[in-house]
DNA sequence: ACCGTTCCACGAACATCGTTCGCTGTCAAC
DNA sequence: GTTGACAGCGAACGATGTTCGTGGAACGGT
């Protein structure tokens, strides 16, 4: 499983044993090329209709070509993930303005995240230890110290944040999921759901039913109003807990 | 998918053509018999090997046999997340300790996730619309008002504080993750990851190497001290925003 | 210029998954 | 007593991740 740890910071090679005595031709697969296709295929069917067979298809060739770059899809995932996580703009810290700061940068991977369909869903149940993750980690880490937050509020606030851009991103995605990921398909479950709630009995179901305009937005326009929310309560409440 | 809108609050019956001539005798399989075994196999296992066989073995036949009460296996999956739903207790709301009973709620919601292996794996990408669910939700939105919060706040909030339970429960279940499901495997593989980030080069991860301690506790101990820790903050953060 | 080694590419195959199909036996309704 | 609906269930289908064995091309040594 964990196989990266413990290695170099640098894309690892796969093979440890490989002493690479030829000088690695360039060949029509690598692995670039194939977490290029991978993020290709999540861009327009989403990360469930990632296959080997079908990478291997937008390469030309079979599934079982991936195995001589990858060790399999779980590490085709993880390289993908971090690939995107490559493209969020690293920040030096000032402690002026270091609350701006950071909800810009979880601002920009929140955005980044949902700019790819459903790729958050990847991130959900791993540690993300790629290169660009951990700069990424780091580049957080820089700016809350630079508030002068505890460090005990700096390590478990840092998991918070990073959880909540994550499953915030994913969440956001769930309503295009599916087989029939239209936006349309999207807005129909949410009305449905609406409808449904509005059905419930009102004597058993009072608080819910009164506050279903609150509990749901509209599902395109109300996502980024969720997340700044989510935001503000999540820095208001860390340096809350770290003050005193 | 979502074929549950609309119809009533009791679990709805499967097939709504059948009209149900027959008093529908008591047969050796049931709705909740399947229920109780794919639980079982959770408890026992965890949610991947949960599979339509081996929850037909679990019953003494085959995977086919369930079709007849269950569609599929997704609605089994959210049955049961619904039917441990149900063990958590409600709370009469009382305005003047409604911020510790809210997280009382919460606490034990997050018990009873955790007592189920990574069973909240099923209520990451969801939006739990079964009856105890609801119940549940209606538990949590009655408590928020009476802690009088602004009504968007108890919108929002409630998803916030829904989402950070499943996530950090699954999160927790995460480190016993995989095949090798022990304890002890769990904990070498958090050895092993702490080893990894003091192997960082220090000159680019100064702020990270630095937070290690606090990044990392005691994978078992700390998990209790982490969701109190983030129950804390999300709380801090929430009435904060409310008042005013 | 030749050969041998190395290793990528790839079709076929295997195990496993969710699900569907068609048959059988049984029990309630007429 | 007859009939018909339906739970139960083995077999099968399509798709998945992964492994295996073969082939062939490119490089280094001679």
């Amino acid at each position: 499983m964990f196989a990266m740890a413990g290695e170099p910071l640098t894309v690892p090679p796969r093979r440890p044993g490989a002493k690479s005595r030829r000088p690695r031709v360039e060949r029509t697969l690598s692995r670039d090329a194939i977490v290029a296709a991978a993020l290709r295929v999540i861009d327009e069917e989403g990360v469930d209709a990632v296959t080997m067979r079908r990478i291997g298809q937008e390469l030309g060739t079979g599934g079982a070509s991936l195995y001589a770059h990858i060790d399999g899809k779980d590490e085709l995932l993880e390289l993908v993930f971090d690939h995107v996580a490559g493209e969020i703009p690293v920040i030096t810290p000032d402690p002026r303005r270091w609350q701006e700061q950071l909800k810009d940068y979880l601002r920009q991977w929140h955005a980044i995240l949902r700019s790819h369909r459903d790729l958050a869903k990847i991130g959900l149940g791993r540690v993300p230890i790629g290169p660009n993750s951990l700069v990424g980690m780091e580049c957080m880490l820089a700016v809350m110290r630079a508030g002068k937050l505890d460090d005990a509020v700096i390590g478990y606030g840092a998991d918070l944040l990073a959880a909540y851009v994550t499953g915030s991103a994913y969440e956001g995605s769930i309503w295009m999921s599916g087989k029939a990921a239209t936006p349309e398909a999207g807005e129909a479950y949410h009305r449905e759901l609406e409808t449904y709630f509005s059905s419930l009995p009102a004597d058993r179901f009072p608080t819910l039913i009164s506050l279903i305009p609150a509990l749901m937005g509209d599902p395109v326009d109300d996502a980024d109003v969720r997340f700044e929310f989510g935001l503000d309560v999540l820095l208001r409440g860390l340096v809350g807990r770290s003050k005193r």
